[in-house]
DNA sequence: AGAGTAACCAAGCAAGCGCTAGTGTAAATG
DNA sequence: CATTTACACTAGCGCTTGCTTGGTTACTCT
């Protein structure tokens, strides 16, 4: 395996294997087949990944870190207004679930493959893109610009954000930023 | 196999089956696993069902075929009012999706593993069961109680219900309806 | 009693699986 | 020039997979 944990071929590789996960589902997709994607041999996998659990991991953590990358960007480049940070995480979640889409649908319907270490691993990336969430939500909360418990609007603003990999149209007439003001619209009372 | 399709037999292997791949996932749940769970051995299998496919169908469709009757029940017997209506499928829905879990578990997260054929007799069933929601939502619309687009409220709605299979904990300290409510509260402005 | 049938079992096949061992080679490094 | 490193190859081991086959029980219905 590569010393380099994170050389470009490994990085190329794991684009690719995210894409294949996403066609035939982790356990259907076998060495021979990324090795074949790849344009090497299945025995030459292994030099790049210690096994295939490993790839998995890559895949949901390239995905992950986007995310947290893409979300702190937004933030730090909005206005102080609790709704324009609102608006700002909504947008930034659509867009990373669709430009890095391979890798997030992976990350939401394959975790469950992840050995416990690199779960755990991954866990805790994924813990701290929630708390960026449960933070611009709470102050919404306390603006008084949306009502409810904390715990469950965030869980399920998540929801329908995360849903959307499931049946929105990238090539449809509406883009990710106007779903995402839609659906915060649709939780602000005052937004009418 | 079986020439009585809902044999009582085959129900309770359903049943079983549906539990082990929410546990294991549908390909790493093995013929001789799911054997050993229901008592016989693996060649026996196959007499109830023509092939492991078959069983997954079977799973997704039990799970359906309540969630249409549980909605269909609970729309028969609210009040006739928007709101309530609203509320009855919001209730219904967390309803059928905790009572039938692993169930419904298998039709939301490995419903890619279908082959065509069944895939395509399950869309229209599922389509059925949307078909309700969306005249509901629509009602919802035209009484001015909610606002936004009607195929977008409809999908997050489902969405940030479909999602608490990911993290709601029935013997937590809410109860299913009480997250149906407060979902429904949430897209509602005057409620607040 | 005899026929029919649903339910099961033991045994195993052919295919495919993840992964390893050992080798070759071209470029970078001392 | 000698050595190391990165990357790829061939070949195949040991095991598991979904499924089939051919036969056996146990029960029901005439």
């Amino acid at each position: 395996m590569n010393v380099i944990n994170a050389s470009p071929r490994r990085k190329e590789l794991t684009r690719l294997a995210a894409q294949l996960f996403v066609q035939e589902g982790f356990d259907r997709t076998t060495v021979r087949m990324l090795a074949q994607e790849m344009g090497i041999k299945s025995g030459s996998l292994f030099h790049h990944f210690k096994d295939k659990q490993e790839i998995l991991a890559a895949v949901i953590e390239e995905g992950t870190q986007n995310a947290l990358a893409i979300a702190r960007k937004a933030l730090a480049e909005c206005a102080d207004e609790p709704e324009m940070r609102l608006r700002a995480m909504a947008r930034a979640h659509l867009e990373t679930l669709f430009t890095d889409r391979n890798a997030h649908v992976v990350a939401l319907f394959e975790w469950r493959r992840l050995d416990p270490a690199a779960s755990a691993h991954l866990s805790h990336l994924r813990d701290a893109y929630e708390a960026l969430w449960v933070a611009v939500i709470d102050d919404a909360l306390e603006a008084g610009l949306i009502h409810g418990d904390r715990f469950l609007v965030s869980r399920f603003v998540l929801g329908a954000l995360n849903w959307t990999v499931r049946w929105y149209d990238p090539n449809g007439p509406r883009s990710p930023d106007d779903l995402a003001d839609e659906l915060v619209a649709m939780i602000m009372p005052t937004s009418a």
